[in-house]
DNA sequence: TATGTCCTTTTTTTT
DNA sequence: AAAGGACATA
């Protein structure tokens, strides 16, 4: 377990006299270091797996780490091992604990979207920036784990005061649906282990030893969170970056690197600075951008490998030029080095411009895997059968309640819900069961009551079927219930319905199968499935595409040959991130971009873009003059459309090649 | 009262 | 492009 490492990565495997802090650089093989521990605790040092917990921050690193213990470890050595983000932790423990903190363990669990929305009903605001604001303030109170009354105790002015009201009834609303939003699965475990000591223990004595990846990015929740269970002794190892701290804007705080050595004077701390990722060119860039903030710590990164090409800078006339240098150059430099289209990265600042990057990918036939961007929980198909699902295993869920109701039409419409809705809240009850109270007969006509209670039974029906047969026989029976699919093609042209329609497929298919490969019921489905992504399941690494990723999304991932865009001023840096610690923020992502290069660069930025209806000039971000000294070269003059069409014969003759013609 | 159509606006990053 | 809102229609 400890071959082919160097000697502090093998000193930070081997560490296990007490907490230990590994502040390890981009690229210096930090997630090695954490699955080779894993190995290590289990084959050299006795640990049951089960005794061991490792945290990541995307479902995606959790799976990706999976997969590398897998490689160390057989299948029953690993057997019962937690490896997941902080949000899944916190959803088992919950769901395990769920009657101590006064909820069901049935309850739903709500994205950004519907806890917005159900935000939005309590401040009455039209203005979405104020309702943004609002739940932006709430739920960085509640990663500072402040109580309702405590942040209205705090709040520096009458608005803040208000939204701190808010909070409270937001929160009193949450608990009637039995529902929970994303921060609660750290907050409520947070609660718990404070107030009840033996629940604490039994979770200490579960998970004995604790390594949490990309620590720079936990928040003060976390942070609690991973302290109650590693517990006074310290059993953990912390791998982060200070340089990579890019999450400040949903309540990270790198300051919980230094609060680490406060809280455990014997942290010990390993700095790992050799990098194995990128050419020297690169390397060198990367430390000149981030020279410029101030830093915990003055780490420079070196490499062994060859100075490598020159980074390009490429200047382009809008974003649609921008767009087409970057089909172009891929396609180019694929047909001359041989590569795959898998080698090419396409990353830039904001989700907005991958669409042009998309079309030109499009018409240049290039393929490409868009991640980041909105995960396949997000789209609106899928938000509708899970809507379903939630409501199956939790029937208080009200947005699930009004979402399955009212998609497919079934002549439920706003004013029958806002009926049914008054006379639930005069009840205090949820809205599917007001609907069967007596009382409700008077509340409503019958023309709204029926197609009401028609479809209370239904569900009801499903909820019954769910309990015995298998999953994937209701999910089966639910869509051709509601003809979903008929519903689809009535409602969209052919080509999305079509699309929408596999999406649904796929996901019930998936679902299908895990419930009976591992045995569970649609409703245990049900309660999982808010916190999980089918891409991130699916394998995504076989596919031969050039992958286009937000900067955030990039992070931890590497690619042979990286193209940055939009390097320009109030895109990186961000408009509304021009000074003081966020704009260290945005250099720290500039150069987590930098550093996902293993041998190629190419940085472009458009001298003007399309805001609204007018063109507006632009400038080169400030990033690009502190990364150059002449080591970056500016690009030759721009390509030809006819190099364009020379790309694509090439295209041609390359694909022929590869069928053997 | 439910639904369809046309119009406006939108953009930071995500569990 | 796509989602949400205002207005029109059945």
């Amino acid at each position: 377990m400890l071959a082919n490492l160097n000697s502090p990565q093998r000193e930070a495997v081997k560490y296990l006299d007490g907490p230990l802090l590994v502040l390890a650089g981009a690229g210096s093989g930090k997630t090695r270091v954490i699955t080779r521990k894993i190995a290590y605790l289990v084959r050299d040092c006795g640990f049951d797996a089960r005794h061991i917990a490792a945290i990541t921050f995307t479902n995606k690193a959790a799976r990706e780490m999976r997969e590398r213990v897998g490689e160390l470890l057989d299948s029953r050595q690993a057997k019962g091992m937690t490896i997941s983000t902080f949000h899944s932790l916190g959803l088992s423990i919950l769901r395990q604990e769920a009657k101590a903190i006064g909820y069901k363990p049935q309850f739903s669990v709500l994205d950004a979207a519907d806890a917005q929305g159900i935000l939005s009903d309590i401040i009455k605001t039209t203005d979405k920036a104020t309702l943004r604001r609002a739940a932006a303030l709430i739920s960085n109170w509640k990663n500072a784990l402040l109580t309702p009354d405590g942040a209205e105790k705090q709040a520096e002015n009458e608005a803040e005061a208000q939204v701190a009201r808010a909070y409270h009834s937001y929160q009193a609303t949450l608990k009637a649906y039995q529902a929970m939003d994303f921060d609660d699965l750290i907050r409520l475990p947070v609660d718990l282990f404070r107030a009840d000591g033996e629940a604490r223990a039994r979770w200490q004595g579960r998970l004995r030893y604790l390594l949490v990846d990309e620590y720079q990015d936990t928040n003060g929740a976390q942070y609690e969170l991973m302290k109650l269970l590693a517990g006074s002794m310290g059993r953990f190892t912390a791998v982060g970056d200070d340089d990579q701290a890019i999450y400040a804007w949903r309540g990270a705080d790198v300051e919980n690197l230094r609060r680490l050595g406060e809280d455990y004077p014997t942290l010990k701390l390993i700095p790992l600075t050799q990098n194995y990722r990128s050419s020297r060119r690169i390397l060198e860039a990367a430390n000149r951008v981030i020279r410029h903030n101030s830093r915990l710590t003055d780490k420079n990164l070196w490499s062994e490998l060859g100075h490598g090409d020159p980074i390009q800078v490429v200047d382009c006339k809008d974003d649609r030029h921008e767009a087409e240098t970057v089909a172009v150059r891929i396609d180019a430099h694929r047909f001359q080095s041989r590569g795959r289209f898998a080698d090419y990265a396409v990353l830039y600042r904001g989700n907005h411009q991958a669409r042009v990057i998309e079309e030109a990918l499009r018409a240049a036939k290039i393929p490409y895997i868009l991640s980041g961007g909105q995960s396949f929980f997000d789209r609106a198909e899928i938000k509708d059968i899970t809507a379903y699902l939630r409501l199956i295993a939790n029937p208080d869920d009200d947005p699930a309640f009004i979402r399955a109701a009212t998609t497919p039409r079934r002549g439920i419409g706003p004013s029958t819900l806002e009926r049914l809705g008054h006379y639930a809240a005069e009840r205090h009850a949820s809205l599917f069961a007001a609907l069967f109270e007596e009382g409700a007969k008077a509340a409503l006509p019958g023309k709204q009551l029926h197609p009401l209670q028609e479809f209370g039974e239904f569900i009801n029906r499903l909820a019954f079927s769910a309990q015995r047969e298998p999953a994937g026989a209701v999910l089966d029976d639910l869509l051709g219930a509601i003809r979903y699919e008929t519903w689809l093609y009535d409602s969209e042209d052919e080509r999305a319905a079509r699309s929408k329609w596999e999406n649904v497929r796929d996901f019930v298919d998936w679902l299908s199968r895990k419930g009976s490969d591992e045995g569970k019921s649609l409703i245990e489905l049900a309660q999982t499935v808010a916190l999980m992504s089918l891409l991130e399941g699916r394998d995504e690494a076989e596919v031969d595409a050039v992958r286009l990723s937000t900067l955030h999304a990039a992070k931890g991932l590497e690619y042979p040959h990286v193209f940055l865009i939009g390097v320009e001023e109030e895109i990186l840096p961000h408009r509304e991130c021009l000074e003081g610690s966020r704009l260290e923020e945005e250099r720290r992502l500039m150069y987590v971009g930098i550093t996902r290069a293993q041998r190629g660069l190419t940085l472009t930025w458009c001298k003007r873009r399309k805001r609204g209806q007018e063109w507006l000039p632009c400038t080169p971000s400030r990033f690009l003059a502190e990364l150059a000294d002449g080591d970056s070269r500016r690009a030759g003059p721009e390509l030809a459309p006819e190099d364009a069409k020379a790309a694509g014969k090439r295209r041609l003759a390359d694909l022929k090649a590869m069928l053997g013609g």
